[in-house]
DNA sequence: GCCAACGTTGGC
DNA sequence: GCCAACGTTGGC
């Protein structure tokens, strides 16, 4: 099992309507490296929810429900979607402040490549965040 | 609202 | 194939 992290402007799609909705398409990704790390998320690959621009944290856990298809919003054959579904909220969230204090997030994708919108997250990572929802 | 970072486009 | 111009993202 991967481990990976979206992230979304709450603005456009936030985690509130994740949890309404139960499950979504993850489309409109229009950039190679995100479209390369989308076709390589496995079904039950566990998916960090982040809020981009408003809170800035990473907000829950969602999981591959379905593999990469066509993305259903272009003609376009060069871009992908997958199918996440709900998991879980944090009690607690994980701010972009709290991780760049951390010693053992300093390589995490969301502070070196900051612009990244799909990017994978080693075990180390995901279980120090885990614990910091504690 | 600004601007740095960075990806994409298009002229040459 | 290079690189300037331009557009977008996202932190501040």
């Amino acid at each position: 099992m991967s481990l990976w992290l979206v992230k979304s402007d709450p603005e456009a799609y936030s985690f509130d309507d994740m949890e309404k909705d139960g499950k979504t398409s993850w489309d409109g990704v229009r950039n190679y490296q995100a479209r390369n790390n989308i076709q390589l998320m496995k079904k039950g690959d566990r998916v960090l929810f982040y809020h981009s621009q408003i809170g800035k944290d990473i907000v829950g856990v969602t999981e591959v429900s379905k593999e990469a298809y066509n993305d259903p919003t272009t003609e376009d054959i060069r871009w992908f979607s997958v199918e996440l579904k709900f998991k879980k909220r944090f009690k607690k969230t994980i701010t972009l402040e709290s991780m760049k204090s951390n010693e053992k997030l300093q390589n995490i994708g969301l502070i070196k490549q900051s612009r990244l919108s799909v990017m994978p997250i080693a075990e180390f990572e995901y279980d120090e965040i885990l614990r910091l929802t504690k």
